[in-house]
DNA sequence: GGCGGTGTCATCCGATCGGTTGACCCGCGG
DNA sequence: CCGCGGGTCAACCGATCGGATGACACCGCC
């Protein structure tokens, strides 16, 4: 963990990294600022508080990395933007994660989408720092928590819900009767109590009221 | 609104306000401090991660203002704390809830709770540190839809659920029947089949499924 | 070319839920 | 003192759900 200079994460001579950040809420978006213009080797270019303007500023400052919460309020969410910013062109930016929950989904959706680093808004700061610095370098960084997690899902492959599965779900999170959500799907009935079989399986419940609050709980919806 | 000297956050030899942060997630309490230590006329005074800290510190620091957040992760919550804080004898300070929430349930909490205001981080930062002054000085100060709520609240009473309701929705969001969550609470099925009915009536639902979605949506549950 | 996962559909039955109506008790406040 | 909101309980009925089982077609993969 120490170098020849020490713990010091600038040696003289390297450039500083220069990251974007991206979060809706302006107060923390301000407080991150704040907190990494006082890092040392961290240069911060830009701030968005939207996945589009992040997606504009990314193209017009060209950072190193852009840190990326996933929860982004009104427009795109962290994931679409976390994949549009990867595979991008050229000199695609590293994207770090930085988000509070740690949810199976959300950490699976991230990592597909291109994210080189997963981080939860608990961790300490020095944390972040040494995260940045690894994803300036394109070295995967994961949460201690998140790690287990993906460890876990490794051991025991998570069932994870079907496309067709999530479209039941939905329709059961509006309070919708089996016969009106078969007609909103143009299927039988019969196929609508198949899936919420299946549903009510992977998710250890076996009343709708429970998938509701287990899919409410792990953000299986949007 | 402005003082004999102008409105100024910080006249000269005015001594500045001592604030004490409570936020679960270190990275942004890590942030506020940041952002607050450049702020003029605001001194940290000291940073908590959890509610029993807060109240611990609390003590120990007497701040001005203590700056919340509600959802505090295990541990007593930002209400209970702030219920605490504005309670204890003597010079209490006052509490400014910094939240990422502005559902009725929240607000109505907080303030009944003894807050003194009610900001958004999706607020600029310059509202932060004007809502911190104003709370110094024991003046309200609510973020712009907080307070939109706040009045939309007042001028069409929402009927809100009673305590005994909310037992029932907590049940309910197990996916628990109705048989058991009579034996739960120690009343007949009949009994919960009304408290259901009016927790329809109130939610504007007609199904378990829906009550527990639009339950998990307003966060009228833990 | 078989095998597993997914999506589709059907039938049957008991258990549960939703809807309605009516009732009693208690505490609080006009 | 009486109304009102909250909490409790009862009985009834139709609609819906949950549970079990079986079936078929499509697709990707080994």
């Amino acid at each position: 963990m120490t170098g020849p200079l020490g713990g010091a994460p600038t040696p003289p001579g390297r450039a500083p990294v220069r990251i974007l950040v991206c979060d809706d809420h302006a107060v923390v978006r301000a407080g991150l600022l704040a907190l990494l213009d006082s890092a040392p080797g961290i240069e911060v270019a830009g701030e968005a508080g939207s996945g589009e303007e992040a997606l504009a500023l990314a193209v017009k400052l060209a950072p190193d990395v852009v840190l990326m919460d996933l929860q982004l309020g009104a427009g795109i969410d962290g994931v679409e933007t976390t994949r549009r910013l990867t595979s991008a062109p050229g000199g695609a930016p590293h994207v770090l994660v930085l988000t509070t929950y740690d949810t199976d989904a959300d950490i699976t959706r991230a990592i597909e989408a291109g994210a080189t680093g997963y981080l939860l808004k608990a961790e300490r700061p020095e944390e972040l720092f040494a995260a940045i610095h690894a994803a300036a370098e394109g070295r995967p960084a994961l949460s201690a928590p998140v790690a287990g997690r993906v460890m876990a899902g490794l051991r025991s492959p998570r069932p994870g819900l079907t496309d067709r599965e999530r479209d039941i779900l939905a329709q059961l999170a509006l309070g919708i009767g089996n016969r009106d959500i078969a007609r909103a799907l143009f299927i039988s009935e019969a196929t609508v109590k198949t899936h919420l079989r299946r549903i009510y399986d992977k998710l250890g419940v076996d009343t709708r009221a429970g998938a509701v609050a287990v899919a409410k709980e792990r953000r299986l919806l949007p």
